[in-house]
DNA sequence: GCCGTTTTCGGCCCGACTGTTTTCAGTCG
């Protein structure tokens, strides 16, 4: 799913990276990532962009990016680029990734000691060459090599769903400290992102010290990285990393906007407040003309003051929400409670743990009108795939259960398995005597990005579809994405009324919310599913309705927020 | 390197923490 714009954004990216490492003009380095970020989301096509003389109607592309685009368009190369690769060995960039190693320390390195890869800092620190350097002692000598180790036990970020219980027993030691007000986990955690890299907490307190202090003894912290004032840094027993910033309760508003980011998000609102007489921080705003500072106790405070509305933390990704929130334009978000029914569990018929009965009381429980039972089909045998014979079992059995259970509906579905020539492994016979039919891709994910796009679009072509699961077949940290034409997808998912799902598990969290977005601009529709396999994951919803948040998603755009014969009605 | 109903030049987001220093640079979020 690589597209032209991401390519060239990656080369800008790059370009920034080396740019800051020989030392340029941090505001020249900003520029690149600025346009890089801009490029990668763009919705226009950067080809005829080019041709039609309009690539400087993109902001933050000027004259010399865009000479640089026209460069890339032209040889696939960047002639700045290609020079700056020779200079620095590709390895200086990987330095960076020592915690406490920025790119001049990198640079450094590289020019005074001629190291070009983690493993060779390792072996200078042990020698003790680094600490010779001018600037760098003892101290950071062993900082690296600490960062260094750290690297290799850590692994990058974890999912949503560990980090989130985490997170919640630190907030309530937090809360249960005397001095505490309030206390609250942001950063991408409450952005809920797939991902996060750490855990961030805030408290509003008239002691920060003392509350920072009182941090850094929790039992669950490991490692003290560093504690000062008003914000501590510590490793947890489990190898998660979690920072604290502690402040009085006046200022804790503009504290946890702050603290919930995205830094680009709050980089642009930093430019909106400066371009409207103010500076902000994480202590409130400033006047830039002088003047009293203006706390702000609540976050809403700090948006209305700008003349915003408040931002859900969702969106807080620099994508356009403050134009949005200034425009009285953001979305009115799904939300966990607009959710009706689940459309894709698996029972004990093919590879589920419960019975269809199990499943149906764990829905009602979770106050659902209806769940669809989309179990394998036959030609997926690791699973216990259902033949047509099978199915017309299981029809009985569902049949029995929506006359008990009556008004909550179970709906017979499948899981189809698209085949490597794009049909489907269910006769559409069976398939027209199903309520709920999800096409789903589980072989060939490697395949040539051209062979997928058609496999899938045949299966949106075929008219008892009615889903296509986890759309891009990325498994967080496992598998990458499928290669294929995404926009293609959402062409034939919306000529042929084919809703695109957002798969709730941890995992996949497939589509997410910039996937989300892309869709909705097409007029797709989508559903948010769990993909249980065992009645508790029914409770992996909200993390789905978190990437359909994410991508701008009202209910309207959801049809599983329909009641059920609303939903029937369509397919 | 980009940008402009105050500007085509002089701005550009803000502050904590650390280490190695006598005032600051680098890193991080």
């Amino acid at each position: 799913m690589t597209t032209i714009a991401n390519s060239v954004a990656a080369a800008l990216r790059e370009l920034a990276d080396y740019a800051e490492m020989a030392g340029e003009d941090f505001y020249k380095v900003r520029a690149y990532r600025r346009a890089a970020d801009t490029l990668a989301t763009w919705p226009e096509d950067l080809r005829a962009l080019a041709e039609a003389g309009r690539l400087r109607t993109i902001p933050g592309v000027g004259e010399a990016i865009e000479k640089k685009i026209m460069q890339f368009l032209g040889t696939g190369h960047i002639e700045a680029l290609d020079r700056l690769r020779e200079e620095i060995p590709p390895g200086v960039l990987t330095l960076r990734r020592i915690p406490d190693v920025g790119p001049r320390t990198a640079f450094r390195l590289y020019a005074e000691l001629g190291i070009t890869s983690i493993a060779e800092a390792e072996r200078a620190a042990r020698a003790g060459q680094i600490r010779v350097l001018k600037g760098l002692g003892e101290r950071s000598e062993a900082r690296i090599l600490k960062g260094i180790e750290l690297l290799n036990r850590l692994s990058d970020r974890v999912l949503l769903a560990v980090a989130l219980p985490v997170a919640g027993r630190l907030r309530q030691a937090l809360r249960a400290l005397p001095t505490v007000q309030a206390a609250e986990t942001a950063g991408s955690l409450r952005r809920l992102a797939p991902t996060v890299g750490d855990i961030d907490l805030l408290a509003a307190t008239e002691n920060p010290a003392l509350v920072v202090d009182a941090f850094t003894q929790f039992p669950e912290v490991a490692e003290v990285v560093s504690a000062g004032e008003s914000k501590a840094t510590v490793i947890l027993q489990d190898g998660l990393q979690a920072d604290l910033m502690a402040l009085p309760p006046a200022h804790y508003g503009s504290l946890l906007q702050h603290f919930t980011g995205s830094q680009a998000h709050n980089v642009t609102l930093r430019g909106w407040a400066r371009d409207r007489g103010f500076s902000l921080s994480e202590y409130g705003l400033a006047p830039l003309a002088g003047g009293e500072p203006i706390p702000c106790a609540t976050e809403n405070e700090v948006y209305e003051r700008l003349g915003l509305a408040w931002i859900p933390p969702e969106l807080r990704e620099d994508q356009g929400e403050i134009a949005a929130a200034a425009s009285g334009t953001l979305p009115h978000l799904v939300t966990d409670k607009a959710i009706r029914g689940d459309l894709h569990v698996h029972s004990n018929w093919s590879d589920g743990v419960n019975t269809i009965e199990e499943l149906a009381q764990a829905a009602i429980v979770r106050g659902y009108d209806y769940i669809a039972i989309t179990d394998h089909t036959k030609s997926l045998g690791v699973a216990h795939g259902l033949d047509e014979a099978r199915f017309a079992d299981r029809q009985r059995d569902i049949d029995a259960l929506n006359a008990r259970l009556a008004p909550f509906r179970i709906l017979s579905g499948a899981e189809v398995e698209v085949r490597a020539d794009g049909s489907l492994d269910l006769p559409d016979e069976v398939l027209s005597r199903l309520d709920v039919v999800v096409a789903a891709i589980h072989t060939g994910l490697r395949g040539e990005a051209d062979r997928v796009t058609a496999r899938i679009v045949q299966a949106i072509q075929n008219p008892h579809v009615d889903i296509i699961a986890h759309p891009t077949g990325r498994i967080i940290g496992e598998r990458a994405a499928m290669e294929f034409d995404f926009d293609a997808v959402l062409e034939a998912a919306a000529a042929h009324g084919v809703a695109l799902e957002v798969n709730a598990t941890p995992n996949r969290l497939d589509l997410d919310g910039e996937h989300v977005r892309r869709a909705i601009q097409r007029g797709v529709r989508l559903v948010i599913s769990t993909d249980a396999h065992r009645a508790d994951s029914l409770d992996y919803m909200p993390f789905g309705v978190a990437m359909a948040r994410r991508g701008w998603a009202e209910a309207a755009d959801v049809l599983n927020t329909r009641p059920v014969d609303r939903l029937l009605v369509d397919w």
